[in-house]
DNA sequence: CATGAATGAGGCTTCATTCAT
DNA sequence: GATGAATGAAGCCTCATTCAT
């Protein structure tokens, strides 16, 4: 802590300190003060790389947003077959959310704390996401490979189950990541493959 | 807003508009005025009713999950096997995390606000809440019933799957409490009962 | 400076205060913390009594010209002749601007302090105090008592003698009050009422 | 705005945009941040030209009032008799408060920014401005030509009187720069020279 | 000469909390 | 119990100024 960057990396090293903070403490509880002294340098000088607070948190947010979009296109362009999407949409998505986990949680919380312009740019990048399972999901229902109940309250489902990953993932830890992708992705897919109902009252709904 | 609660019923009046407030933005962003505001009277009133901002939050937070705690054992006494109580448990976890939504989101949400010992009785009570949620599934694993690659990642995806409804649910919605418990208990008993297995490479983990 | 004043009196302390110190520094210059230390208070303890450090200036700012539009009106009451209410007009507008010299003069230097819709608010009462006088001239033109080259620019100017005073008066100076108010309001009847042209080309406008 | 000056030109853009600036918002509320953007340079660049902003703020005003007085000894210069001199004094004190209305009103307004021994400078070249005035008055009333109550005071009318032209003055507004120049000095010299009084009371003062 | 980054002081405002009435 | 005023700490942000490149 508070090692003078050298000349341009300052930019950086203020948003590797904010997501470290924020993630920490959150962003309200964290101060601009704390963000300077984990950079090394004063307040004011902050300002020379951020035109405030809130835009800190927004670029922070936004770029992972666009991050993760961009790494699950990519994860999901050399599969065509439901299943197989499936499983490297899960994978990709529990290892974004544990490789940075730190600006994943941060994304996850905080949107309270934009202003509402830039919130909503930030949820529409989260709707376009969760949109990419939904689609696997009902390509999958529609051949007949998916057992899909309600295609929305399963995507939230799955992705809830990846995004929890960021709140407790660390390096190092017990599981390699391969290994915990794996738990969830096969999770995932036996729960919508198995033809088997466990309802009551038999299936309720119409997707 | 604002009308003016006859005598001792401030005291509920306050902790019923903190949950709204600190549900709709946030515990750090929530002031004292906005509350006194929603429950009509003065700041330094309310200071006749609660002993601090933090300890207000720490009642709410350790009051619901005090509440959950009881719901869950009364939803399970009924039952002994592990698959109806696995449906059981995931169902009333939906139900509950719908129902009361606002206070449970702030539950989930405000944790590091609260200051280290209060901290730690409340985690210790989710960590007790988590406890009863891997029984079952070590439970039915042993019974031949479950397929469980990893008690403790299958735990927090079962939890989240049911903790986000907390975030999106809204009465008089698209579908009934029961449905939605429904989707969701379903999804569960389906992923662990299925034998097939969808890993590349086979089972790559024990418990 | 700095006793501390009983309960209600704070706000009209920190008025008090407030014009003291934008008279003898200007508004942009004076600070929060001297106009608290002034008052004997803490900075933050202000805003128990104002909204904000601007809302605080226009509310002197308004309440003088009200007080110097009804003093005007007042003085103008008992008198119908141009000549005698001219008098009248030039004599309360210096001694207004001698007794309240502080107030009126923060009042005509900081309107470019003032947010654009409280400033407008202002000049609205300044433009009908100037009304006041430029009818009076015309009314004296109308009756061949006033030599009204322009009755706009007499105004102006009418009004700026009496303005400055505001800048340099001091009581229990070299003259009494009353002694200032003749002095101006002679050397304006006179220049009114002088039919001799000293215009190098005669009279060059029409009103 | 923000067109890049060539080479050594710089120094005139910066004075010239202050006066601009600080004529429309003030010493105190420009800041050199915009004095830069309205240059098209960065702000530490700035000081390639100025040793300080209030510096510069010196320089505009004492060149200002440099300016008045040698414009005023000129425009004295061809005349010997004390209403042509007044006459000439009063219409060269409008027109220079009107062809160079920002910097002069700028000169009137930001005294009080002014470091103590640098507005001492500047009150001491007013000060013989003013005297100027006073003389020719004083020349006036021995003569047996003016009528002069008290020659302070009138000599602090006449140039309030000429001053607030900067405050209002536009290029190409209702009345040429001569009509307005002759306005005011017929204005004064009816007003010196009628023998007429209007004082209630007599003739009340001595100078 | 110009730039960009750093400084450090300070400004206005907010807020949880206390307490006399 | 409620109120209004006071406290003091702190927060975000701005700004004139400096200086290495």
């Amino acid at each position: 802590m508070a090692v003078r960057p050298a000349g341009a990396k300052t930019a950086e090293a203020i948003r590797s300190a904010a997501v470290d903070l924020f993630f920490k403490h959150g962003y309200q509880t964290t101060t601009l003060r704390e963000i300077a002294a984990a950079v090394g340098i004063q307040v004011g000088s902050l300002y020379n790389h951020i035109p405030s607070k809130e835009k800190l948190l927004y670029s922070i947010m936004s770029g992972v947003m666009e991050d993760l979009l961009a790494t699950l296109e990519a994860a999901l362009a050399p599969h065509t077959r439901p299943i197989e999407r499936l499983r490297a949409a899960v994978e990709c998505h529990v290892m974004f959310h544990a490789e940075r986990a730190r600006e994943v949680f941060v994304g996850n919380s905080e949107l309270r704390s934009l202003e509402p312009r830039r919130r909503k740019a930030v949820v529409a990048l989260r709707d376009r996401y969760e949109a990419m399972f939904r689609e696997i999901l009902e390509d999958g229902a529609r051949a007949g490979l998916f057992h899909v109940s309600d295609a929305k309250l399963l995507t939230y489902a799955i992705v809830a189950t990846g995004t929890q990953v960021s709140a407790w993932y660390r390096p190092r830890g017990r599981l390699t990541l391969q290994q915990i992708a794996s738990v969830y992705s096969d999770f995932v897919l036996r729960g919508l493959t198995n033809r088997k109902s466990y309802a009551p009252f038999g299936e309720v709904l119409a997707s």
